[in-house]
DNA sequence: CAGTGGTCTAGACCACGTG
DNA sequence: ACGTGGTCTAGACCACTGC
């Protein structure tokens, strides 16, 4: 076991990357930790095209190389390298665009946008555009509970924001957002506030932070008294929280938010299979 | 335009199905309305394989036949089925098994039991076993809006079961489940109180319907006063109500649910991306 | 050992988008 | 006309399962 390259029937291939900026050969670590090994080829490339999403080698809506030129970088087949690009097209990391190339995906597109605001109007198609208005951004110490969701320490710098999402002037979602301050060195009110547009498309160009998926624990809970005035309804009335850890290339924890939801003319939208 | 056998530069596969039980040929009616048509070889596989699946060719738990055997049968190379079973097994409609074989997916497995329910305790891994209480089950005349959601006609036959989950002793889920009357003809209380484990394995076993995948709403709602008592919790509690409609092959709405969940110690997870 | 799915390759041709 | 991704094929070999 433990022979990552599965023993190539032509040339050597172990340090095929040349045309970048000087990476680390393609084997993983084999012989480290008595962990599994053995990953297949098309994974193994994989893993490198997230490297380079990782270091910003190519950037958000960005085309990447052709199928053919990877497969000439990487010495392998184009079949190879269409396979890992598969994977990274299914989990929305990369898109593909027949005639046009393989593009980095970006929150600056409308598809996007609503693959994480899944809360829908009970009546008409798509999500109305929501007005979003900044409460409060500051930087604070990270509390227990954040610090563990976002693999940091207790007490590190975070910042907190606090959102008010309204959808035809009715208050629907109050959010309670906590960043990583690290990633997150210039992040102002001000510059917050003169950001149009959703979130994670501000983060991604001002910081250089993707979020690629989620995880999401809902509940429905009372609103709190202060809660309630914000949303304009009764204190104590039924709302949905989202508690959601968002994370960017390599399973990384890049940000905690907890959004409570009026419920009341709009739902929350799933798909399970 | 209009080919959907893209030019075979071989023999003719016009109808090539002949293993089975004579089924029509394998081209979709394209010259019909004025649709969109052209799809790809492996795509039409894919059709034939669930049309097989539907009528029951192979049944839930069981093999299907070998892909080299598909790829005879079907005049196709194999890689050309491999792609058709791979789309299918990312559906979670058919199950790999390297070594082994192609598996047709089944609810008798507590892998596939757990991706319908999505309620996980807030402490401790996995969901505990739930205990299942039939509060009631008659036929009824569907209401418009289910016969809306099941695609059949207001007023036609429907069965109605309503039952309770507990964990641990504690109600939790309250169900009130719509069925479409003619594809459950024989469906009683009794045999549904003499039924253990999953009710999605009960209607496969016992109706030949295969829940396949779901379309869930849901929202933040107060507990009406018999449902408080039922869940044993405050008139007014928040709950939160899941609207389910979910689908067996070929997008055949084949049940319409709605549930309320007490979220006081467990939570209903999901993933974006 | 035989049979299954899993990986990898090489090459041909198709469909799409853009000059 | 050209370059991109999309489809299809044929064949080799690997990894896993079970006899």
């Amino acid at each position: 076991m433990v022979n990552p390259l599965p023993a190539p029937p032509r040339e050597s291939r172990a340090s095929a990357d040349t045309a970048e900026g000087g990476a680390s050969g393609r084997a993983p670590a084999a012989a480290a930790s008595g962990g599994a090994a053995f990953s297949p080829l098309y994974r193994q490339i994989k893993d490198l095209l997230l490297q380079s999403l990782e270091r910003g080698e190519w950037k958000p809506g960005e085309a990447i190389p052709s199928e053919l030129e990877l497969a000439a970088r990487f010495q392998v087949s184009q079949g190879t390298v269409r396979k890992a690009i598969d994977e990274l097209a299914a989990d929305n990391v990369l898109l593909r665009r027949q005639g046009k190339g393989t593009f980095v995906a970006t929150h600056h597109e409308a598809k996007v946008r609503y693959r994480f605001l899944r809360l829908a109007p009970d009546e008409g198609g798509e999500p109305a555009p929501a007005e979003s208005r900044i409460l409060e951004c500051r930087r604070v110490r990270a509390p227990q509970d954040v610090a563990r969701s976002l693999e940091i320490r207790p007490g590190d710098s975070a910042v907190l924001i606090r959102r008010l999402l309204s959808f035809g002037g009715v208050p629907t979602v109050l959010d309670e957002i906590w960043l990583p301050g690290v990633l997150f060195r210039g992040l102002t009110q001000e510059r917050l506030m003169r950001n149009q547009g959703p979130l994670y498309a501000f983060f991604e160009t001002g910081f250089g932070v993707s979020m690629i998926r989620a995880d999401e624990k809902l509940r429905a809970v009372p609103a709190a008294a202060d809660v309630a005035e914000i949303l304009q309804v009764a204190t104590g009335a039924p709302l949905m929280q989202v508690d959601r850890v968002s994370y960017t290339y390599g399973e990384r924890p890049v940000e905690v938010r907890r959004g409570l939801y009026r419920t009341d003319r709009h739902h929350y939208r799933t798909r399970v299979n």
